[in-house]
RNA sequence: GUGGGUAUAGCUUAGUUGGUUAAAGCGCCAGAUUGUGGCUCUGGAGAGCAUGGGUUCAACUCCCAUUACUCACCCCA
């Protein structure tokens, strides 16, 4: 097949056949998200250049070598998302929302860009479902966030799902921890592995989760953020965990969690799958008090979490969930001669229009073709039109699970009626039967 | 950016120590006495074996390179 180019590196399609999945994640974060509150927000999938390197932070990866930023042709830097909270921090700012009452509790669902060497759970454009809450520093609103995404995995029945949790503090008692950590590890610094003598200087924190065995031994005497943190950001975290407790989300505590944006204070949080491969983390977030300032206003304490629709994909397939199909076609009206195909079409419109999913043959193939198709597709009914039933003005309504046929008229309105009837009855022996 | 693996029809694969027109299942299309699907049977379309070199009388089978895909590291959803 000589096809002029393939997709890009790193990139999906999503096949007619698969899309019900998407959908139904879709549906399934909307309707929790309203149940907590949230309203969707959409924001550009490109910004301008420096509000990712002001808000994920310039010396992130994300933002020193994953980015997909290119020049306009009138010379602005432009940067598609590499992520959702910083666009939506924009928006939030440049909109004043912090006018409407507080706290303001906004979702995304949207795709993002990262440059990256793709793999197991790991696209170049992928997709995420979020939720950003501004305006409250109370540990109530982070356990709450955390449920949120939580009540979530729980109702998509996935199992093997670990939450973790930590705090990385203030940036008081955090640059505390770090010159304790620098101080610990500057002990053994010649003895680090290559990666971590790279960390040692760029982020202390990431010594605590190296691979390597020997690094791993030396991260074990190493001192922990929690012993670190000050009053307030140690009642806190106390608060959040009582929070969980309280609404029954399983967590553990993890201190050596750290997240790879700079944004991140005091809470952070990740949720794990065990089943999709080397890129575990399905849905990780914390609290951001720091960024709206970063970004040009008034401080106002901000959380939030991103889950990669991919990921959650993947485990739902891993597990073997299963996502209810998207109902299938009402009726086929399988016609024969050049009348009955003209008749099979209005009637089609006509059910189309009263919202039934019809179908006719519009390929041109033979009856006994119509209804193979007709089955192919799952048609619960179908009927087959010819001059004789146009002569008589009805036709044989055929069940095409049981064979069933019953009579009904040909005239649009008298037909929706009559099909509607038999179809609701279907329905409830179908229903009856399920009980019994 | 670094490292490992793989590369045969739309999909899943077979292809013996290199040897004639590359095989199967699924899927697709069409038939099996006249106007009715699912099961069965028959037939058909569809790849020239990722690409480019090389070795050989002869390569899908061996060697090299390239590309793509894939997994892992770094990092991250």
């Amino acid at each position: 097949m000589a096809l002029i180019t393939k997709k890009p590196r790193g990139t999906e399609d999503v096949l007619p056949r698969d899309s019900y999945r998407w959908q139904f994640l879709e549906k399934l974060f909307r309707d929790e998200a309203r149940a907590f509150g949230y309203r969707e927000m959409r924001t550009p999938v490109f910004e301008h250049t420096n509000l990712f390197e002001r808000g994920v932070g310039d010396t992130t990866d994300i933002v020193q070598k994953e980015m997909y930023t290119f020049l306009t042709k009138g010379g602005d830097s432009i940067t598609l998302r590499p992520e959702g909270t910083a666009g939506a921090a924009r928006a939030f700012l440049e909109h004043g929302l912090h006018n409407d009452p507080l706290p303001i509790k906004a979702y995304y669902l949207t795709s993002c860009y990262r440059y990256e060497k793709p793999q197991a759970g790991r696209l170049r454009e992928f997709h995420q479902f979020g939720m950003e809450c501004y305006g409250t520093q109370d540990p109530a609103a982070d356990a709450e966030l955390i449920t949120a995404a939580a009540n979530i995995f729980d109702r998509l029945g996935l199992k093997n799902i670990s939450l973790e949790i930590n705090s990385i503090g203030c940036p008081t008692c955090r640059a505390e921890y770090h010159k304790a950590l620098t101080a610990y590890f500057a002990q053994y610094k010649d003895e680090l592995c290559k990666d971590c003598q790279e960390r040692f200087s760029r982020n202390p924190m990431r010594l605590l989760d190296c691979k390597v065995p020997h690094d791993h031994e030396i991260a074990q005497g190493a001192p922990t953020v929690l012993d670190y943190l000050c009053d307030e950001c140690s009642a806190h975290f106390e608060g959040v965990k009582h929070y969980l407790d309280a609404n029954g989300v399983a967590y553990t505590v993890n201190p050596t969690i750290v997240r790879g944006l700079d944004y991140y204070t005091k809470t952070v949080f990740e949720f794990l799958s065990g089943d999709i491969g080397a890129q575990s983390a399905v849905c990780a977030g914390g609290r951001y008090d720091g960024l709206i300032e970063e970004l040009g206003g008034n401080p106002m304490p901000a959380l939030g979490f991103a889950a990669g629709i991919e990921r959650l994909l993947l485990t739902l397939e891993a597990q073997g969930v299963e996502i209810p199909l998207p109902a299938s076609c009402d009726i086929y009206i399988a016609s024969m001669g050049e009348d009955a195909h003209q008749k099979a079409s209005a009637l089609c419109n006509s059910l189309r229009k009263a919202g039934l999913y019809a179908e006719f043959d519009v390929v041109g193939r033979g009856l006994k073709a119509q209804m193979k198709y007709a089955n192919k597709i799952g048609a619960r009914f179908s009927i087959v039109l010819g001059d004789n039933e146009i002569e008589e003005g009805k036709a044989k309504l055929k069940n095409m699970l049981t064979g069933e046929q019953s009579d009904v008229p040909l005239e649009a309105e008298a037909f929706i009626n009559a099909f509607t009837q038999i179809k609701l009855n279907d329905e409830f022996k179908g229903l009856e039967e399920k009980n019994n």
